[in-house]
DNA sequence: CATACATGTGTAATCGATTAACTACGGCCT
DNA sequence: AGGCCGTAGTTAATCGATTACACATGTATG
């Protein structure tokens, strides 16, 4: 900076006047710093702005779980979004774990993001009230962790849920395998609850823990214990447990049904397709993104409560078309 | 941090000294410090660190798309091998697009990454320039762009495609659709070289975008054109080339014969199971890491060529069993 | 013609850390 | 006792920007 200074024949305030857009510079010394700034190259040094500001201009966002393609698209949502209000986005994956969830959170916070945005592996509020102490504007996504006090951002399954079971139990199922979610998150627990709930006696519950390799495994329990309908809490205990399935040679639908929580592009190309619960994923994004550049500009905005729908599509059987 | 030292009764720099564990504290004041610290919640601003160190132990990832399953996991090994090394990784998602790839390189340059990962959108050396120019550690992965002068890790599949032109001739198909990705890139343009040099006359190329809907045109393009089998050269583009063949109601292999660069979870599931040429993203991603950081700690890395290889699985006809 | 006032630019303090250079203190040797 | 040295700790410069305040110049006003 001092050097395109020398090189204009200003001083550096001069600059970062013409750089920051402000009233005062002639038009002709701005173009003379703007054309020393293009002869050098010159690049404005963020951290050293960050630092003088205390404002990164930075989102951060810890999401459980980056190759859960549900996630992915998340980011995406919320970079798209964050980026058309000049906000850049720093992604970390906590792997389903608190404490590399609790890593990521600090060290995006000494950082100095502006706001951040979580996807919480547990219900545990500890590291929520961690961040709101620091005064860091924050908004929880997906999933919400017990008596929360900032704004959330979730879909509601209840409604596909329940037409769900309505559809298994009207199709004459009467052991209905459910594949859940780890009870210590909030959508584990609830989409459980509700599901269940409905299905009264039905229902029979193996806890994974929102990944492929539990799915299978819990698919298998399940299949064991005579199950003839399978509803899988997250797209990749489905993909774990049609792979059960599959290796157990068993026919969808003839042998078994299932349905899974979480639309994939690639779930209408199986044969049947499969039946799922589609959540707004992008729209889950985008709205999180809003609510904390909301927060960050010292507004209070809501929760969102967005709605998933049921999408039957074949895997339940002849009944549900 | 001056209040941490006004608490422990020192100045700033032996506060300083406790954090980066240096020899000189006492065992006594060292406690001392760390006490304040403790009580008063403390934690370093990386950014003021960052800008006086000129290290921000932060490195930079531009991936041509991160809803794309391949990069997810190459991003994903990237994290890890970084993390385990005390780096922090920023992704960007370039989205296929040039501009945008530009903002985002010169976003996370802006922001002193210590180094950074390009996956090119373009095999035009222009950026790549640029960045060398700024004396910026750089490491392309994936793709090359042309007269590359940095460490390059990508995948080599030409065995694998040498391996399935020879699979395609042997079970007699002579009209083979090849869905190519976009040939101003380093990737497309050498698999369909490699492929179509192998098939002799037998090939017809149509190019893609290495996205889903570019995929579905090609292969109704192709199909159209009378070929019996395809071959996609990404997932999106074989996911979009397979929904194309439902929705025709072809089948697989009796109609029409397929194959996909790249793996993917579910194809084993497909019903017949998809035959794939593997790329090893995880190790792709560790190894551009490792070059990386190699880079930045002095030392010159050679270029990494990892072999993809042929997984048959059913998707070519009973010939390839 | 002096006074006030707007306007464009420069000076220097500041953000929160690191670290070279310096100081103060105590112990050891002759 | 005096000189020397090693050690623990302080002072202050520095990284690269932003911005309040001061200053100089030019124009309008009574």
């Amino acid at each position: 900076m001092k050097d395109v200074a020398l090189h204009a024949g200003v001083s550096t305030a001069t600059v970062s006047r013409v750089l920051n857009g402000h009233a005062a510079p002639t038009p002709e010394t701005r173009e003379r710093v703007l054309a020393a700034i293009e002869k050098l190259g010159y690049r404005p040094n963020a951290l050293a702005r960050s630092l003088r500001t205390t404002s990164t201009q930075t989102l951060g966002l810890v999401i459980s779980d980056l190759l859960n393609p549900f996630f992915a698209e998340i980011a995406r949502a919320v970079e798209d979004e964050a980026r058309s209000h000049g906000y850049c986005v720093v992604i970390g994956n906590a792997d389903e774990s608190a404490e590399q969830e609790a890593t990521y959170v600090r060290t995006l916070l000494d950082r100095r993001v502006d706001g951040l945005l979580l996807c919480p592996a547990t219900d545990d509020p500890s590291l929520v009230r961690e961040v709101s102490a620091g005064g860091v504007p924050l908004v929880l996504l997906d999933r919400t962790v017990r008596g929360a006090t900032c704004p959330v951002v979730r879909a509601d399954g209840s409604e596909a849920l329940t037409a769900l079971a309505r559809r298994l139990v009207g199709a004459g199922h009467t052991r209905i395998g459910v594949i859940a979610g780890p009870p210590n998150t909030s959508t584990g627990r609830e989409r459980t609850d509700v599901l269940t709930g409905s299905l009264g006696g039905l229902a029979q519950v193996v806890h994974g823990d929102f990944r492929q390799e539990s799915g299978s495994q819990a698919a298998a329990r399940l299949i064991d214990d005579g199950a003839t309908a399978l509803v899988a809490m997250d797209n990749l205990m489905g993909l774990g447990a049609l792979g059960e399935v599959r290796a157990r040679g068993l026919q969808i639908p003839h042998d078994i049904a299932l349905a899974v929580f979480d639309d994939q592009p690639w779930f209408p190309l199986l044969d049947p397709p499969i039946t799922v619960i589609a959540q707004p994923t992008v729209e889950m994004g985008r709205a999180a993104a809003r609510s904390l550049l909301a927060l960050i500009n010292g507004q209070q905005p809501d929760d969102v409560r967005l709605t998933a729908r049921l999408v039957l599509r074949g895997s339940l059987g002849e009944a549900e078309l």
